[in-house]
Order: C-alpha cells, then sequence, then structure tokens
DNA sequence: GTCTATAGGTGGATAGAC
DNA sequence: GTCTATCCACCTATAGAC
C-alpha cells in the first residue's frame, strides 16, 4: 500500500500548498491559480509536475494516508495498552485541527460524488486503513479487558472515524478546539478510557 | 426565528431542486445552469426570483432549519420520555439519508470558510437551535433518570450533533445506511438508551 | 415573469518558445 | 522546467425585449 513519492523539490512544495487549500477550503473551492500564485509560478508550470487537478488529487491523497500510515506504525511501536493507542489515535486529529485543517480525507468524503473516480478509489483505500487499524487495536483491547464496546468491532471503528471527522468539522466552523476536545473526551468514555 | 416565506410557486420549486443539489453535491459544486436544466427555464429567470446565489443559499439555509424547527416542535408535542425524543431526532438524520441526501447544513460546515458571511451567520442559527433543542431534551432526561452522560449538556450535545453529521457524510461515500444505522446505536447506548 | 443575448470573469488545460 | 499566450468551457450576473 506504498506510494513511489519521485518527489522533486518544486512537486513536494505543490502538493503542501495543494494539501493546505484542500483541507481548508476543499477540492472544488480551489484553482491551479491559487496555487501558482502561493508560489509564485505560472499555472502551466504546474502542469508540468501534474497533468491534471484529478492526478494532484490522487496524489495528495496518497501521499496522506502514507503519512498516516507511518503515524499509525509509530503508535504501535510506542506500545502501551490499546487504551492508550486509541488516545494517540485521537490525538492524530487533533493536530490536523490545532493547524486550523480539517482532515484531508474527511474534506474530500464530503465532496466524494463529485471527485473522479481516481480519487474516489483512493479515498476507499485510506479509510480502509485507518478501519482495519482500528479493528486491530480494538480486538487486542477486548481481549485485554482495556476496552469496553458492544457488537463488531468493525461498527466500533466506523463509530469512532465518523464521531472524530464530524467534531472535527463542526469545530472549525462552530465551536473551535475546545468542541473537539469535548467530543473526543465523550468518545474515549463510551470504550472506557 | 420563523422566516418569511412569500413562496410563489416557481420559487419554491427552485429552492427544491437546489436544496437537493446542495445536499448531494454542495454549494460549490452546482450552478444556476442546473436548476435551470432540472426545472426547463433560463439561468435569467432564475436571477428573478433570487437576485444572487448567496440570496438563494441564505432562503435554503432558513427554509431548512424552518422545517427541522417544526419536526423538533412535532416531536416535543408527541411526548414521550427523553430517551424517545432523542431516538425521532436521530431519526430525522435517518430521514434524509434514506433519501441519499447529506444534511443541508452539514454539508455547508464543510464548505464554512468558502460561503458568503450571510449563509455563514444563517448556518451558526441552525446549529444554536439544534443545540437549544437537545439541551433541554438532555437536561429533562438527566434530571428524571432516562438518560445517563457525563459532563454539560451542552457538551453532549455537540457531540450528538457531531457523531451523527460525521456518520451521515461516511455513511454516504462508505458503508451506506447500515453504517450510519450501526454508529447510531453506538451513539444511543451511549446515552443509555 | 420569462426570454435571448451578452458581459466580464475564472476554470482546467495545451502549444510552443526558451 | 518554466515561461507567455491562448483555447474553450463554464461561471454569476445584467440589459432589455416581450
Amino acid at each position: 500500500m506504498d506510494h513511489k513519492s519521485d518527489a522533486t523539490h518544486t512537486s513536494q512544495q505543490i502538493m503542501d500548498i495543494a494539501q493546505r487549500l484542500v483541507q481548508t477550503r476543499g477540492f472544488n473551492a480551489f484553482s491551479y491559480a491559487d496555487i501558482a500564485s502561493a508560489l509564485s509560478v505560472s499555472k502551466a508550470s504546474l502542469h508540468y509536475h501534474f497533468a491534471s487537478k484529478a492526478d494532484l488529487g490522487v496524489r495528495l491523497i496518497e501521499r496522506y494516508e502514507d503519512s498516516f500510515e507511518r503515524a499509525l506504525g509509530a503508535i504501535d511501536l510506542e506500545g502501551g495498552g490499546a487504551a492508550a493507542k486509541i488516545r494517540r489515535y485521537v490525538g492524530l486529529y487533533s493536530q490536523v485541527l490545532a493547524d486550523e485543517r480539517m482532515c484531508l480525507c474527511g474534506m474530500l468524503a464530503a465532496e466524494f460524488v463529485t471527485l473522479p473516480k481516481t480519487m474516489q478509489t483512493a479515498l476507499d483505500s485510506y479509510f480502509k486503513l485507518n478501519e482495519r487499524w482500528l479493528v486491530g487495536v480494538l480486538e487486542e483491547g477486548r481481549a485485554s479487558g482495556s476496552l469496553r464496546f458492544a457488537g463488531p468491532a468493525a461498527e466500533a471503528a466506523q463509530f469512532i472515524i465518523g464521531s472524530l471527522e464530524g467534531s472535527m468539522m463542526l469545530a472549525r466552523s462552530h465551536g473551535g478546539m475546545a468542541r473537539f476536545d469535548a467530543a473526543a473526551r465523550h468518545l474515549l468514555a463510551d470504550f472506557g478510557i
């Protein structure tokens, strides 16, 4: 599931700017002109690095998933119980919000039906990764008794993802970081954390 | 908090189509041309009824809030305990999703920073209404012992709204109605329902 | 109230020089 | 790799006839 990154310096800069734009404004609400002006290059130059906006979008999702996968790997390595892992998972969202951004893929999920098929497929992969990791931790926690929840772990994982993405989205427009933190506490408490 | 509706037949039709477009594609991903072709009129005619797209957006939010307010009033009248009211509140979201739509205001919350100030203000009003109603029900339920939750009722209300909007959003792209239903069960269980 | 026509702007994308 | 120049489609919005 790792994606090649023939990462020239310029294409990385383009992706950094584009990613922030998607996370703050959405895929349908930014243009090559926005990136060009922020980076002081021409729009045509951008097309050299990313032939189409859809290409750029797919690469953004893949890079985001890779970085998220590394973060999850780091959580696994840090050790601690399942409860600690879930707490650190929530912390990942918290960090993104602290930078005044929405989760890249949460934002794109809202725009899902308007996205190119290639981006939709890449999004599926991202959410599957999250779900898979959460299911592992949840089952570990239920077995060890450090987590408490009813029903299939997959459903609990989906509930966690949905709650975090939704709380993040509403925190950005209504209530700020405090709202997300309070929602996160509720969510964790629901699992006996 | 009720908004005048000088509702000619045509302007209602325009709003019906526009609302569905916002709920499925988002405010930034539909155009007057979409409405015009769906309704078989010219784009210019639309401007007679709604001078600008921002005006149309504001009126959509106000109408949605009014209809939601009536739905909440109906829930209050039906009686039953706080738990039953929360269950019916969740049912409102479920109905919208069953029609393959996202909550109008949840969708707009994702696009918040790109919206005209007038629409942002109208959105605030919608979420305040939801929170106010939920706080009332939550406090009633805690007092009567039919609901169980920790911390301020306002925080619990925000948690409920965020979870439902997020679950709805992800259900539309990943998992469908079943995902929302499962998330709703988790949420209700969290409150002892 | 609805139309045609059009203004004035921006969208993504390409051609071809350097 | 980056540029200028350009294409064409689409956007919101307006003017003015009917």
